[in-house]
DNA sequence: ATGGTCGCGCTGCGA
């Protein structure tokens, strides 16, 4: 089973971009965050049309993530645990086939002394209890998104600049260090050593064009999963067609 | 240049 996760900066902006994907990667399962819309304005319909079912947590103008699959999608939960005054749509998790999957937004973080960086440090530990508790479970699960952390300084394009600004702070990959010490396994680095290899590059700057970019979008796999890796890999197409996201898929396949 | 470019939605905010 190839299940994929793409954060896709709207997905009314970004439709074309993403039917010309899944018609030629043909994931699954895929992740998807940042859809900017509500759930009644999601293209289930065109999506729908190249065999996808499709549930989302869908959010006016910001946030908003989505799973689609090609098999049902069912035990359908939405929102993350942990803080009944956030309203924001960053978290939602099902089961398909045998697989529990979820949709991660991370909060940016904006700057590391605002409000927002608190916040996102906060969704860290909600997001931890949740995986923990799952884990608990002992089943196959696959928790993907845009965890907006690039955990290793071969997972941005200049450590010794970027360390401590947002997305490559201490505190940050400390957050993701507690999550991975639970027993979650990053699928693309259990795969790959080589430095370098990127899933998001900024628009200001032409991040893309000059190599200029960061590992933040991942998969994180339970130990039954794990057992049944076949691959993983980051697939930069999608980032270098007209109108791309910011994002480029990042992918993993498991034993059936 | 503490910048740059996107998307949303109509003014500036979030990323």
């Amino acid at each position: 089973m190839k299940i994929a996760t793409w954060n896709v900066n709207s997905i009314k902006a970004r439709l074309p971009n993403v039917l010309d994907w899944l018609k030629e990667a043909s994931p699954d399962v895929v992740l998807l965050q940042e859809i900017k819309c509500v759930d009644e304005a999601f293209p289930e319909l065109e999506i729908g049309d190249l065999g996808y079912n499709v549930a989302v947590h869908g959010q006016k103008t910001y946030n908003g993530v989505a799973i689609l699959a090609k098999r049902p999608i069912e035990d359908v939960q939405r929102g993350l645990p942990g803080d009944d005054t956030d309203v924001e749509a960053r978290y939602i998790e099902a089961v398909v086939g045998d697989i529990r999957v979820a949709s991660v937004y991370v909060p940016n973080g904006q700057s590391v002394d605002s409000d927002r960086f608190a916040y996102k440090l906060g969704f860290f530990g909600r997001l931890r209890d949740r995986i923990g508790g799952l884990l608990d479970q002992e089943e196959a699960m696959v928790i993907g998104g845009d965890y907006n952390v690039a955990p290793a300084p071969e997972d941005v394009y200049d450590p010794d600049r970027l360390d401590g600004t947002v997305c490559y702070h201490p505190d940050e990959r400390a957050a993701w260090r507690q999550i991975v010490h639970l027993g979650v396994t990053d699928a693309f680095r259990a795969l790959h050593r080589e430095p370098g290899r990127y899933s998001w590059w900024d628009y200001r700057g032409r991040g893309f064009e000059t190599g200029q970019g960061y590992r933040i979008d991942h998969l994180l796999l339970s130990p039954q999963a794990v057992d049944r890796l076949d691959d993983a890999d980051i697939d930069i197409a999608p980032r270098s067609q007209p109108k791309a996201s910011d994002h480029t898929p990042v992918w993993c396949a498991i034993a059936e």
